[in-house]
DNA sequence: ACTATGTCCTGCGAGC
DNA sequence: TGCTCGCAGGACATAG
């Protein structure tokens, strides 16, 4: 599951990889669920583009793209992970593999992958025009940056919410980015019961969320992230951040803090986890 | 305007 | 050993 510190990694290794080659031509597969814009649409729009950079918005995938030598982006290609979602980097003697939806064949040669079993991600092809229209806006991203929002909007975001915070920092519209790990994971390193209902968090304790979730993201983005299930980045490497998991996919074993066994319970039908004596 | 629930999809592991 | 079955979950549609 491909959350924030992923899909910076993984945005950062293609970027570092395939910035500035051109899209000579372009295969996508019949599964139509992957594609957000009409396969016809995306393979017209991204044949002959040229990749500007590769980042990362949310849980998005943001490919600028241009015409021939501009300098200023023209389109953007938007990729959604998903669950199970990945981009490879590959040479074509490199065997396709199984659940291949997209394959991008580049100017040097190489071939951009997009391999995801589930099809729970999506591609979406975005025309900016040439900048005049003002219904042609660059992609922002359903909700807030966690990394940059200021705790005063933060607040702002949580407070007088009646649903579980767990809940609430799961909501795209909000944060854009948290997943299921980084919102256990803040929930624990705050003190917070992820039941709680959010307008019933103390400013003192929606303050020390906001700090745990940025030092949280920050540390699993310079380990690379984590690699639970299938996710693996661009190298093909996986990140580490999971060795520091507290309390994910840790039920019944010893809170790292205060040995006492980690709870699971579901919240909006997600597995949830957290230390009943560490979290109030 | 919010919140809750069901649905999509394949791989994997438990259980027989 | 090999099969079935239930479950995992991000985003979105739909319902309340």
């Amino acid at each position: 599951m491909p959350e924030l510190p992923e899909v910076e990694t993984i945005a950062a290794g293609v970027n570092a990889r395939i910035q500035g080659e051109r899209i000579k031509s372009v295969e996508l597969g019949n599964k139509k669920e992957s594609f957000r814009t009409s396969a016809e649409e995306m393979a017209a729009g991204l044949t002959g583009k040229r990749i500007l950079r590769v980042y990362r918005v949310g849980k998005h995938i943001v490919f600028d793209l241009a015409e021939g030598r501009s300098k200023s982006p023209g389109a953007q290609w938007i990729v959604h992970l998903g669950m199970t979602g990945r981009l490879l980097v590959a040479s074509p003697e490199v065997p396709v593999p199984l659940h291949t939806h997209a394959v991008l064949h580049l100017s040097s040669g190489r071939e951009l992958r997009f391999v995801d079993p589930r099809r729970f991600g999506r591609l979406s092809f975005l025309d900016l025009g040439d900048g005049r229209d003002s219904k042609k806006v660059p992609f922002q991203g359903p909700g807030r940056e966690p990394l940059t929002i200021s705790t005063e909007d933060f607040l702002k975001l949580f407070r007088g919410r009646k649903l579980p915070i767990k809940a609430a920092l799961l909501n795209q519209k909000l944060l854009h980015g948290v997943g299921n790990i980084y919102a256990d994971e803040s929930l624990f390193r705050a003190g917070i019961r992820p039941a709680k209902i959010s307008g019933k968090l103390t400013h003192v304790e929606l303050e020390r969320l906001h700090k745990a979730l940025q030092k949280v993201l920050q540390e699993a983005i310079s380990l690379g992230g984590s690699s639970v299930s299938d996710y693996v980045d661009a190298d093909g490497a996986k990140g580490f951040f999971q060795l520091e998991h507290r309390v994910y996919l840790r039920t019944g074993l010893p809170c790292r803090a205060c040995e006492t066994p980690i709870k699971r319970i579901l919240i909006g039908g997600r597995g949830t986890h957290y230390c009943p004596k560490c979290q109030h």
